[in-house]
DNA sequence: AGAGTGTTCCAAAGCGCTTTGGCTGACTTG
DNA sequence: CAAGTCAGCCAAAGCGCTTTGGAACACTCT
């Protein structure tokens, strides 16, 4: 069933019908009732190909996924995505992963910007002056950065959590907590989470009149083996820290591990404070002692970032708004004053 | 640039354009070069929508995401799609996500068949009797399922884990060593590969003349947390096993934590062995005790899942050829003799 | 009554590709 | 040498929608 045959059978011209359907004023509201009864009837859908050469509009958000047998794609992806899945289905939005050289992502977007392939794209962590942010800000794509850049001569839209804010209230925790020796476990260094996380630690630490040591601070990709012998590193140390600020739940995962091996415990000998993005499978409340974090559910960044692509492509939203959820700082058994 | 002006300026005809650049015979090999020459030289791509309309192909797989608030995506996803979009990348193929609401799929399969949005689906871990793969079948869209399903009055294509094997293997090795209470903490009952390697289990107890007793099986969604409670509930038994089979790197997260809060140790009071799906972020050697594993790559799966898609998109595959990975057995520090 | 103003609808021209059916001219074949 | 074959090319008809530029008609206003 096509246009041509509803409009037959409707003795309308296509042009009605279509318009009818899609809402424009120019045709009574009786015509309009009919057609659009009639199109329920009969199930008709319009053929989104036939509409997408026609309008150039695709009604699909894409994402340029970097691969490669060296890349690993980010667990945190799987929540953001639940979220932006479930936005996405109840505005019948389809998400288009394009794969890409993670050495060369530029050929990609250019591809799907110039092939119309998706209406709007969003952007994960970007890295201070990422290229991808000023490559589809010159295309002239709809998009949102989750996270923020730094250094850009340009303002973009984005959705980012208040990663200084939440490490600044962690560390200031600790400090009030009296540990004079407080370390930092981060993700790699070039993000820009990682970077804002580091100020905000370090604010704490100036605030007191302290700064962080070069040796008191680890910049890693976040897996437990790094979590873990980041920590074996700090501990060992002639001066060990008592207290340790963490990037993520996996690492924690390995400072655990590792203050075990030591005979250390937590939080007698060490304070522990992690953030979590909120993973349905690996909970703070159920570390071997419940861990403090920071938390902000990626989850829902996901939605929310999928409603305002939605936003966008529909010209509801324009501009560069940015905007920054704050975090909230959840203290559990894993946090304790100084060791005497 | 499109195939009109291209053509104009080859004083040739868009049929023969198009037939040289699309490899048909019934253009001499001076023009086709001629052609592609030209069309290399001014970046000509014809584009996708127009190509869709006219075809009806549209060079994309696609996978239908249950999404909803209580829903969550499996994070072993993120690895499967890591390998899935390793090979895409290499042949220029797009991955098309559509969330669907988790208790009605069947209508965005229908959509997506309907609209021809993708060449081919792939479906994960079917469950026994499977509606989604009757209905794939009957819609006549080429699909590939990653996992198997039972049941099933008809044959379909699959790539899947040798998981009864797995796990047959992994308890063999366990009564092998004299143990004779052995446990299982499953995934959830219903997906087809949890009932496989129950079976696995059952088999390797009965050639020894034993059997799995009720309280010595949990199946359950797998996360640390669940691990931790079946293993605690098993652990605190008047009989409790001493060795443990375990579905997944994430509960055994929790077995180990189990064991250490009754004060056992590992492989001391408990034997376990794990299945490893490989990711990047926590690996089994890194266990507190370095962990036994029934190994197989999910990241590879995906690979291969979209190289036969890719296969059968373009007719070089067909017929209902199952495929079924061995899994590798890693005998690791976690294992021991039965303690006496 | 004639001009002006809306409202409602339509024919037809795209969008950019693939594919059908056919034409041309050169080359074999008996 | 007439008939048949075949390689190489083309014009035009789709694919199914949106949108442009009117046309037709009823109505109000001077």
């Amino acid at each position: 069933m096509n246009l041509k045959q509803l409009s037959h059978m409707l003795s309308l011209s296509q042009t009605t019908v279509s318009r009818a359907l899609n809402g424009y004023p120019e045709v009574s509201e009786e015509t309009r009732r009919r057609v659009m009864d009639a199109a329920k009837r009969h199930g008709y859908r319009p053929n989104p190909s036939a509409r997408r050469l026609a309008t150039g509009k695709s009604g699909m958000i894409g994402y340029v996924l970097p691969t490669g047998a060296a890349v690993d794609i980010d667990p945190h992806f799987v929540e953001f995505l639940s979220g932006l899945g479930d936005y996405a289905r109840s505005h019948e939005l389809d998400l288009v992963l394009s794969p890409a050289d993670a050495d060369d992502e530029e050929t990609t977007y250019r591809r799907i910007v110039a092939n119309r392939q998706v209406d709007a794209v969003y952007i994960s962590s970007p890295r201070p002056a990422d290229r991808r942010l000023a490559l589809v800000n010159t295309l002239g794509i709809p998009f949102i950065a989750h996270g923020r850049s730094e250094g850009l001569d340009f303002d973009y839209p984005y959705l980012d959590i208040d990663n200084e804010g939440a490490f600044h209230e962690a560390a200031r925790l600790l400090l009030q907590l009296g540990h004079k020796r407080l370390a930092l476990i981060n993700g790699n260094e070039r993000e820009t989470f990682a970077i804002h996380r580091e100020r905000g630690v370090r604010r704490a630490l100036a605030a007191s009149g302290m700064t962080l040591g070069e040796r008191l601070i680890h910049s890693v990709t976040m897996t437990e083996e790094n979590g873990y012998r980041a920590a074996r590193r700090l501990l060992e140390d002639s001066e060990p820290p008592t207290a340790i600020v963490c990037s993520s739940l996996i690492m924690a995962l390995g400072v655990v591990r590792a203050v075990r091996d030591l005979g250390l415990t937590i939080p007698g000998d060490l304070s522990l404070i992690a953030h979590d993005d909120v993973f349905p499978w690996l909970r703070p409340e159920n570390f071997p002692v419940p861990l403090s974090t920071t938390r902000s559910s990626i989850r829902l960044a996901g939605a929310r970032v999928a409603e305002r692509l939605a936003a966008r492509i529909s010209g509801l939203e324009e501009g560069a708004r940015g905007e920054v959820w704050p975090v909230d700082l959840v203290v559990r058994g894993s946090v304790a004053g100084a060791p005497v």
